[in-house]
This record gives structure tokens, sequence and C-alpha cells, in this order.
DNA sequence: TGCTGCGCCGATAAATGG
DNA sequence: CCATTTATCGGCGCAGCA
């Protein structure tokens, strides 16, 4: 398993990505506490979701994942029930949804992946490099700068693109700036229920919680295997049975609604809405959908609670066309 | 109407196991 | 070495808001 799932030695160097660089028991996810919340909590009479959801898929590796991350320093991973399994169709007791809000950990991985047009690595060596940057960039870095009212650091150079201040990357269109920005934040916005891993982006979060859940919505017609990712399968197919998927962009966005309780797929909203009530009545999506009518203009409370990142509820509808896969 | 946040996408990197 | 898994991040569409 990616080591992502090995919680290992919490760093701060977001900048690092060359991971073999580093000695193995140095290397690894380095996730990055988020500083408003306390370290991980991790239960020793919960086993790791995460850990239970592998299990959950007969896959042997599942179970050696499982090993590491029991061996693994830092994680006290117990063995809990895994919440989902559902991907072998099993439902989720309702214990599972305990867990899921119980495990609250907040642990922040930061595995910069630097791309195309990156500046040199010494640009911005590491995230506290923001210190240096303008007190505007610094600013822009808090979530809360994800607000309309924040000012981006940006400098918008004559050409009228944008400057990120904290690495120099250049960009045409100021939001491409303030989304760009995350990347830089230690905060993450969307914490796993499970591992308590962070992202910046909701969706992330929710292709990350299919690894704990074992939904895997994107199958292969040709055999039986079936993947988190529509690029996982698309790899797949062409590697294996020799298909290059051809569609058109558009096409390729159609939405697909995925169930993230069993990993059931849906053509529409209301297809998927009839599978959890008859399936999964209790499912936290519905309790969200009942939650949000009930809070109406004021009680953004209760749906706050119930909307945690990375928790089913907010996965109840993603992805994109696998109809024709 | 324009701006912004959000959700989602694909491309791609990094890592693992067989 | 290859297939697979998982994560990161830039780009884009859409909806909400001033």
């Amino acid at each position: 398993m990616p080591r992502a799932f090995l919680v290992k030695k919490p760093s701060v160097s977001p900048g690092k990505r060359s991971w073999s660089d580093l000695p193995d028991h140095e290397r690894g996810d380095i996730y990055i506490p988020v500083s408003v919340t306390p370290p991980i909590l991790w239960e020793e009479t919960e086993a790791s979701v995460a850990e239970v959801a592998l299990c959950l898929s007969t896959r042997k590796e599942h179970i050696m994942c499982t090993q590491k991350y029991t061996q693994d320093q830092h994680t006290v991973v117990s063995t809990a029930e895994l919440p989902s399994c559902t991907s072998l169709g099993q439902h989720p007791s309702p214990e599972t949804e305990r867990i899921r809000s119980s495990q609250n950990s907040s642990y922040v991985r930061s595995k910069i992946k630097v791309t195309t047009g990156d500046p040199p690595v010494e640009a911005f060596p590491t995230i506290p490099s923001v210190a240096t940057a303008s007190p505007d960039a610094v600013s822009s870095l808090s979530p809360a700068s994800s607000s309309g009212t924040s000012s981006a650091p940006s400098t918008p150079v004559p050409s009228g693109k944008f400057v990120c201040q904290v690495c120099q990357k250049v960009f045409q269109f100021q939001r491409m700036l303030n989304r760009h920005l995350k990347c830089h934040s230690e905060q993450k916005r969307h914490l796993c229920t499970f591992c308590g891993k962070g992202f910046n982006d909701t969706f992330d979060l929710k292709r990350h919680v299919r690894t704990h859940t074992g939904v895997r919505p994107y199958k292969c017609n040709l055999c039986e295997k079936a993947f988190t990712q529509r690029c996982s399968l698309e790899s797949h197919m062409k590697k294996i049975h020799g298909v290059t998927q051809q569609y058109a962009y558009k096409e390729r966005r159609t939405k697909l609604y995925v169930c993230e309780e069993c990993g059931h797929t849906a053509p529409t909203q209301d297809s998927l809405l009839r599978h959890l009530h008859t399936q999964h009545p209790n499912s936290a999506f519905l309790r969200a959908k009942a939650a949000r009518r009930q809070a109406g203009a004021a009680g953004d409370a209760a749906l706050e609670e119930n909307s945690l990142p990375g928790s089913p509820l907010s996965l109840n509808s993603d992805d994109t066309a696998g109809s024709e896969m």
C-alpha cells in the first residue's frame, strides 16, 4: 500500500517531494498537524477505520497494510470495525457511523507535488517560507482567506497575470491563484474522519475516503476489477485490455452518482436517492439532507455538524461518467 | 453582471506489491 | 519491471452573492 497510509513522523517540509532521497524511516508521508486542532487522537479501543476498511476487501495487500499500520510508531491502530466494507455490498452498521464521527484525528499530510512551471525548489524550500512572504501572502494562506474578502498575495504583473508571492508562480486568473494558495496553507480544511488526514479539496477527501470504505465506482466491464479513480480504470483498460477510452471532455464530465455507503452507482441523483432511501435509510447523506431542510435559513449549525468533511454524507454523489465503462 | 467559492475533473507523481 | 493504488494540483463549470 502506498505510504500514504503509513502515518509517519509528522514533518513540515512540504517542499520536499523526492521521497527516495530520504531513508525509509524518515520518509513517508509528511503529515502536518493541523495547527488549530490538537494532535491526532487515536482511539486505542477502536481500530482504524482505514485498516478495517482495507481488510474488507479480500486483497492480501490490505492485510499487509494493516500490519504496517500497526507497526508504525505513531499510529496506535487498533482494530476497529470498518465502517464500510461496503465495497462488497455490505451495509455499514450504525456503529459505522459512530466510528466515523468519533474518529476525528487531525493529521494533515502535505505531499507537495510540484508540477510544470514550478519554480526552483530554492524558491520556497518549505512552507515556513510563507513567513518570508508578504503579509498579504501570509494572511491569504489561512482558510479564512478563502472567503471572498481575501486579498490574495498576488501581484498582477503588467500582462494581467497574477503571481503567487510565495512561490512566484504565475496565474492567468485571480481565482486560480486563490486556489493555488491553498497549497501553501498548512491548514487542511477537509479532514478525513477515519484517519484524520487533511485535504484542501472536498473531492480529494472524497476520493481518499474511498480508500477506507472500499467503494470502487469505476468497474471494468471486461473483468471483475474495480477502481476508486477513473484514471486507474483507464490505465487498467489500456494496459490490460488494450482498450483506450475515447470520449469527449463533456462526456467525461457526465456525473456518476456514487453511493459512498456501498459503492452503488446511479445515473441520476433521483435514482441515487431512491437507492439510499431503500438501502441506507439511515445514511449520513439522508440525515444531512433532512437536517438541511430543517435548518433552513437559521440552523446551519446542524448542517455543519452533519456534513463533516470525510463523512459519507458529503460523498453522496460524485465523479463522472462511468457508464461507458 | 462579475466575482468568488466549491465541486469535480484529468494529468501526473510517488509508492507498493507481485 | 509492471500493474495498481493513492495523492497532489491546475483547470474548468456551476451556483451563489454583492
